[in-house]
DNA sequence: ACCTGAACACCGTTCAAGT
DNA sequence: ACCTGAACACCGTTCAAGT
């Protein structure tokens, strides 16, 4: 991202020196600053290179000059999306309190961009962010007195299972409000008119299905999963 | 799916009566079963409506006389591998086995389909298959004691898991081997290389993260989630 | 050194026309 | 009743040519 040696300027640089702005310059971050604004304004579907090159007011092929291709592009998203959730965050006392808290920005980080989450995915950045998202994960499960085997595995468990949920609830978010209210309403419609002779037990709790709230949902899958770890913690969390 | 009316039958039908095979006749099942075979020989990426209208012998668009667009044959495919994990599938007499049973067989779908698994994560079919899997789970649940509320919650908490990570590992096992070899080397090595100063608690079982086997993630991620399940149910498993 | 424009090989969906 | 073929409005990526 920093260009070195001082003898080879990038033009940037040689415009800033000229003392007009870089306004017409590509770099990768004003490349993913339209495209994460293009995705916001306009849904996952809207990312395209054609459109994102209008968006820079460039050919649609300036782009692949500082990313190999689309697919690198949507890493860089990821990144900025786990970059939200982790700066700043500072480890407490508890760990099942820095745990929860983590998991929590995590999913806000999703729900207060569903579209770059939606299109972003399952994607690892293998990032400086996301390196430190797991530092922080690793550290508070060692406080909890877990050594390093049993550290890596409840690791992996809490965050494939809080980045997989993130994803999923967010592509329900990047949904627009109509089309998201006609899929909740067809859902209720058809498990409260299931047959109540073929699926007694689904048929019998299908109000409380049809009644479910997703803040409700994740602390659920979240408190399970701490508990869990919680019994089997050396240290009170 | 089945034509009723004996005064209108459907041209396949007459074609029988005439003894020759409707080989030419398209139906829903026979244009599903094309779209796996596909997906499954050439991957996610080639499950276009064009090469479905080659590997039928048909035009590209005649499919959509039976469905009205990709996104339902997706559908179609998301209940088929739902139906193969829960056709079949008996209860237990600890209701926790019929748990962890349900879930192995979801994720043994998914691997055993994984580019169909891989095309369809996220998505719910809302049919058959998919009520007889939520009637098990929320039978088991009851058995363990859990009233209706909780039997809901938890259902929700067990499926939506088990199937974002089903999904998940899928989207892995789908990448052609060579591309998923050389994905988990950049991945070794990067965690591999972490900065010990920057990142002292990754860095420190960055090893064991390295180890890591798929299998018992699942199985750590299952066991937590029963695990707390457990802890919470006024019955014994 | 960086960007453009044309070209290539594809997409999903619509719709008038055929049989 | 069902299927075809052409057309429409798009894709991502490559590459010779410009400045």
């Amino acid at each position: 991202m920093t260009d070195h040696g001082a003898d080879t300027p990038a033009p940037a640089a040689r415009a800033a020196r000229r003392g007009r702005p870089p306004s017409t310059a590509l770099n990768r971050d004003r490349i993913l600053d339209a495209a994460r604004a293009l995705v916001e304004r306009e849904g996952p579907d809207a990312l395209t290179l054609r459109r994102l090159g209008a968006e820079l007011g460039s050919n649609h092929t300036a782009v692949l000059r500082h990313f190999s291709g689309k697919e690198e592009i949507l890493l860089g998203l990821a990144e900025q999306l786990i970059e939200e959730a982790v700066t700043g965050y500072e480890p407490t006392d508890s760990w099942r309190e820095t745990l929860a808290g983590l998991a929590r920005r995590v999913r806000g980080a999703c729900l207060t961009h569903p579209q770059v989450a939606a299109v972003v995915a399952g994607r690892v950045s293998r990032r400086d962010a996301e390196f430190r998202g797991a530092d922080l994960v690793i550290g508070a499960l060692r406080q909890a007195g877990f050594g390093d085997r049993e550290a890596a595995r409840y690791y992996r468990a809490l965050a494939d299972t809080a980045l997989a949920m993130g994803a999923q609830e967010a592509a329900v978010a990047a949904l627009d409000s109509a089309a998201r209210e006609g899929d909740r309403l067809a859902w209720r419609r058809e498990y409260l008119a299931v047959s109540p002779t073929a699926y007694p037990h689904l048929a019998s709790v299908a109000p409380h299905l049809a009644a479910a709230d997703e803040d409700d949902q994740f602390e659920t899958v979240l408190g399970l999963l701490l508990d869990a770890v919680e019994l089997r913690a050396p240290h009170k969390p």
